[in-house]
DNA sequence: TCACAGAATGAACACGTTTTCATTTCTCGT
DNA sequence: ACGAGAAATGAAAACGTGTTCATTCTGTGA
């Protein structure tokens, strides 16, 4: 009945829950992990008190002995695009219900990867790391991983054939783009278009390569002419200016294909309040993605959609699959895309 | 010349690059800190070789013992709202330059703060804490914070009283509305507007209430009649509905003032989409933030900027002021506000 | 040459956990 | 009542670093 310590001072140990709870602390370490021998009444007394005295286990202690930081870090060009932040959204509120949290950081907007930034990463000890920097390959991202095993993301089709083989273990989500871009082009040609255009995202972007290589290969399939490419970035900004060069010193299209929903909202704004064209009766749009901004009025957006709930719950299974074996051999997740018709076609 | 270790399985230590370059690791470890005695060359041959193998102080253990993590929580009701994200942007960027790494969290999107997440977040040991949920107070928050002092998000002028006083240490960045709102609502004056509406954001968010009083203030001021009060809670869509219902049930306005500039886009569309009624000739519109997107042309909008780079700057001024000083007493900054003219005045 | 201050150095400790491992206590069938 | 297996328990050893402190080295002025 020592109870000398009335005050605390910063923060509550599991010695001092403890010395409370008359236990010895190893009890308090196991009161806190589901899967070991303790007696019920014992836990339960244990958890009163260290709630009383607003105690919870140290993560960085339990990080340092069991090699888990619980930490998960996510590498994003730009956290304002609207894609990427509903997928931070969405991943953040998933990992925080088991238990993770997600560590921000900000690479070049090029898309291009930054080795001094995972070198920096790394030494905040993520079990695991999202790169949306596509264009990096597993075997740059693991060698800045110590025993986390990388996630890929996987364009299958119209895939160039350079990242097969020797590549280490890693992860891989596998997304087929070929149904979205099948479904957008018929469309296209049903309405009667002739010269398609593509809007390009960011040049280093693997998502960008993979989109325009599948509408060259759907578009040659299907007996049209390739598609003329305006190069932009993902930006509204860059789609904007780039719209307008197409049609000022191009040769124009009656319709575009942007690489993202955010490119496709600069074309449309450029098409109508620059060129004085209207959309879909002139120039008909389809974007990539279908973010939340797609069904607002100004845009209606016809696109198509990368479901991001579906993407993110995916991402989430490989990561806890992945922490739970981790000497597994690599595992998949494949998604589909589809298209949304809206008011920017017909 | 014991070289046997060849493959440092997992991560390399302190250690093995004190056996490396002949050092004891005490050495290794100053190397790592800037501000201890260490012969140059000795330094420098001890970096060489971490290079080499790879190694990085581990951030884990280095928390567990000097107490800082290095960690900034940062607690947000939803990622993909425009002004957070790109705040959230902006802040990751700055942190990163200094050393430090943004942590986060959600909340619910209802602005109301929940214990249980903040006790979640604490575990993780945050340096410092950015809360967006604007109606947590600063004795909340210390609550959960072990060493860290909380940063409180004040409104001076037209703030209710009951917040002065006992507060524990806390620094404070102060948000002057007054300027931006005193210029949009003569600018609406100048244009003849007769009945301003004010087109709410979420009901417990500090920076709506904040806002709302100051609009009444300065319309009374100005000897206008209090403003209608149309409710929404920050999104487009409840914008949207908001400014219908306003119409179609309510008197209608021949202006608005938006709590934010998404409610703003969500004004717009309803007015010129669902209303058929024009905007600037009909009903104006006034948003608050200026976020990127409100350069877009098809809303072009008129709104109250709130620097955001210099309220970055700010945050991160106190942090690391704070970090140096932790015992000082409660630091203060201070935004101002400004209106932006575009398109949807006159 | 001597004394002395300051820089450089390394041994030992501390940080708060989880994890082994050996020991003790409980439970149940005979 | 007895033994065996399972469950519960606590002592001690990690985990990888920063920090303190006493010691050794270095250079300077008298």
């Amino acid at each position: 009945m020592t109870d000398t310590e009335q005050a605390p001072r910063g923060r509550a140990t599991a010695e001092m829950v403890a010395a409370r709870a008359q236990v010895s602390r190893v009890a308090v370490s196991r009161a806190f992990n589901p899967h070991t021998s303790l007696k019920p009444e014992k836990r339960e007394l244990i958890l009163k008190i260290a709630q009383e005295l607003n105690y919870t286990p140290d993560r960085a202690a339990r990080a340092l002995v069991s090699g888990r930081s619980h930490l998960v870090g996510v590498i994003v060009p730009d956290v304002c695009s609207h894609w990427e932040s509903q997928e931070i959204d969405a991943l953040t509120t998933a990992l925080q219900a088991e238990g993770f949290a997600t560590l921000l950081f900000k690479t070049r907007t090029d898309y291009s990867m930054d080795e001094q930034l995972l070198a920096y990463m790394r030494g905040f000890n993520p079990d695991s790391v999202i790169a949306f920097v596509e264009n990096v390959k597993p075997h740059t991202l693991a060698r800045f991983l110590d025993r986390a095993v990388p996630i890929y993301i996987h364009y299958p089709q119209a895939e160039l054939a350079d990242d097969a083989g020797d590549e280490p273990l890693h992860d891989r989500l596998n997304v087929l783009q070929r149904d979205g871009v099948e479904q957008a082009v018929a469309l296209l040609q049903g309405f009667g278009a002739k010269r398609i255009a593509y809007l390009s995202g960011a040049e280093k972007s693997r998502a960008n390569g993979a989109r325009e290589r599948m509408l060259r290969q759907v578009m040659a399939e299907r007996g049209l002419a390739p598609p003329v490419v305006a190069r932009g970035d993902f930006s509204y900004d860059a789609a904007y200016q780039a719209t307008i060069d197409l049609f000022r010193v191009g040769e124009g299209a009656d319709a575009i294909f942007a690489a993202n929903d955010v490119g496709a909202f600069g074309v449309i704004d450029a098409l109508r309040h620059e060129l004085k064209l209207r959309v879909p009766e002139d120039v008909k749009v389809i974007g990539f993605d279908d973010i939340a901004q797609s069904h607002w009025k100004s845009y209606n957006l016809t696109t198509v959609k990368f479901d991001l709930d579906e993407r993110v719950r995916a991402l989430v299974r490989l990561i806890l699959r992945r922490l739970n074996n981790p000497d597994a051999p690599g595992f998949q997740e494949t998604l589909n895309t589809r298209l949304v018709v809206r008011g920017t076609v017909g």
